[in-house]
DNA sequence: AGCGGGACCTGTGGGC
DNA sequence: TGCCCACAGGTCCCGC
């Protein structure tokens, strides 16, 4: 589901209600939701929130301890975090349930919900992390790095579209933006990753960095599920390009949007404007 | 080694 | 109206 705007999004909007609350007692309602490497729910007992940031798609809870632990939640498609008054009862697919203490004394929760149960928490410190495939092989932020990394990374020829989906690749990006950033850097995403010359690649980040920047600043895009840590929808959706609006016009040129599959996701691309 | 495809789940929306 | 099927924002695992 969320995908970097939208994760980030979440960790805005998370972070002024539960910063320098402490967990008080936590109760896992469906046992797949925590990660297998996780340490036990009860570790966080007592602990205290000093940040909530992203990394990947990853939301990342910090805590005050003596080492550093953290809260990892990935939402995968229909992960929501969001917070309730401590009266209230937990819902259908509510799967994990926090009891967090403010620092004036009053109590509320943090609820972890998801319908399909993808999603999954692990509570984990750097040693666990370490051990954890997944996050020891995560690729740069697509925010943070120049065309010159980007290149180093796109070396294998299968499809673009398939390198920018691969979390190794570049994190973050999942079929939205992939197919979104695509079109704007007016790039084919059947083109072999490692066909680009220097110039396509520098307008393939910046299309990348753009795609990602504007839908933060909308607080990301809503589908079906995806809310952010207040209840709120994103509405970048309403800017999409390509993506969903197979066999419609182009935006841009009028022609009929192709699509396709590329790696089992479904792929909207301009045959006329992606080349 | 690296890739593609199916599996994992539940819900929704379109077609009949 | 109601049923059935395809499909959904992600990753993991298996076989080729």
């Amino acid at each position: 589901m969320p995908e970097l705007p939208e994760v980030e999004t979440v960790a805005r909007t998370l972070y002024p209600h539960i910063h320098n609350c402490v967990f008080e007692n936590s109760s896992l309602l469906l046992k797949s939701t925590l990660h297998p490497l996780s340490l036990p729910l009860s570790t966080l007992t007592g602990c205290r929130i000093k940040n909530v940031r992203r990394r990947a798609k990853l939301l990342i809870i910090d805590l005050d301890k003596t080492s550093p632990l953290y809260l990892v939640a990935h939402l995968r498609m229909t992960g929501r975090l969001f917070t309730a008054k401590a009266n209230v009862e937990q819902g259908k697919h509510t799967r994990c349930v926090f009891g967090l203490r403010k620092p004036d004394g009053s109590s509320f929760q943090l609820f972890f919900d998801d319908t399909r149960t993808f999603g999954k928490l692990l509570i984990a410190g750097d040693a666990i992390l370490d051990k954890w495939k997944f996050w020891r092989e995560l690729g740069p932020e697509p925010l943070e790095i120049g065309s010159d990394i980007l290149a180093s990374r796109l070396k294998s020829a299968r499809a673009l579209k398939a390198a920018l989906l691969d979390q190794k690749v570049i994190a973050g990006i999942g079929n939205i933006y992939a197919d979104e950033a695509l079109f704007q850097a007016r790039l084919s995403p059947l083109r072999p990753a490692n066909s680009l010359n220097n110039g396509e690649t520098a307008r393939l980040l910046g299309a990348i960095q753009d795609v990602l920047r504007r839908s933060i600043s909308q607080c990301g895009s809503s589908i079906r599920d995806y809310r952010d840590a207040d209840g709120n929808v994103g509405a970048f959706q309403n800017t999409f390009m390509v993506y969903g609006r197979g066999g419609e016009k182009c935006k841009k040129c009028g022609a009929l949007l192709h699509k396709t599959k590329i790696g089992g996701r479904a792929t909207v691309s301009c045959p006329h404007c992606q080349k």
